[in-house]
DNA sequence: GATGAGATTGAGAATCACTCGCAAAATGGA
DNA sequence: TCCATTTTGCGAGTGATTCTCAATCTCATC
């Protein structure tokens, strides 16, 4: 199913509309592969001829989350930030302390060991959020 | 070593002052044990008769951080949050969405494998956090 | 396809956690 | 004690996010 299709429906299930602002707000996220905050994609629907509101991309981005479409993310510099979510694979990163890159990983043992945990703990578990902060292969040479 | 003879012997080695203000806010952390913020922080030193700038308080929490006296944790309601670490083992959280309880836990095998995908991906980790939101106990047997 | 109740938007004001600038006060080595 | 250096308090400034509200859009229904 197309994210476009699902989130249609997630809007009239919850009687709201489909308005072309949410469109363009859904497309400028499925252009952008990878993490963004509010800002940033402000500025890409921006560049390719869509003027919005910001306040407008603050409201809608609650709405792509409940309905699964992205994720809400590490937060960094003080932004929330976001990721695509439909069909894809959940995953934790990695962020790098001296260049900033983010690099996502799966590990099927730690998710099985972190249900272990809840359980131990008689918690269910709605969603987690792994940051591993260090330096990455590349700034490790250069560095300490 | 106690955290007060720590702090000096951090301050000094930065060619800073031992402080009223900083003495009394390390008691106030040493007195909450537990979570907190720089507001929570600054009410329960006004409690107790120490009345200091909020922005005596925000500037000096990054101090216990570098020194290592408290950490940074999870940030909650869009307050950055701190928790005493001086002396205590790591660990990561559950924090229940219905009750907002906080349950702290540790797991070796966690710990180890978070290792693993470091070195996978030669990542030198500096720090990580880990946490994981959903249901107490508690709130799971009246919630859905 | 016209209508209207209800949802949405843009623009700017408001919040809120946090940071800054600066003059006055405190610290600590000599 | 003296003074160069650090700190503090206070109020103003930031920057991300949210709110207000009048004007505009949606869409189920006619
Ligand atoms: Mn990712
Ligand atoms: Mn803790
Ligand atoms: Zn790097
Ligand atoms: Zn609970």
């Amino acid at each position: 199913m197309e994210p476009v299709d699902h989130f249609r429906g997630f809007l009239k299930k919850n009687g709201l509309a489909f308005t072309s602002a949410r469109a363009a707000i859904l497309k400028g996220i499925v252009a952008s592969r990878g993490h963004f905050d509010a800002d940033a994609l402000h500025e890409q629907l921006k560049r390719v001829g869509e003027s919005l509101s910001c306040a407008t991309v603050y409201r809608t981005l609650p709405l792509f989350v409940q309905s699964g479409i992205i994720k809400e993310t590490l937060r960094s510099k003080g932004r929330a930030r976001y990721e695509p979510a439909w069909g894809l694979e959940h995953h934790d990163h990695l962020e790098c302390v001296a260049c900033g890159r983010i690099i996502e990983f799966r590990d099927d043992e730690l998710e099985r060991l972190q249900d272990k945990v809840c359980q131990r703990h008689s918690f269910r578990p709605v969603e987690h959020r792994l940051g591993i902060r260090g330096y990455c292969s590349e700034c490790g040479k250069k560095g300490t």
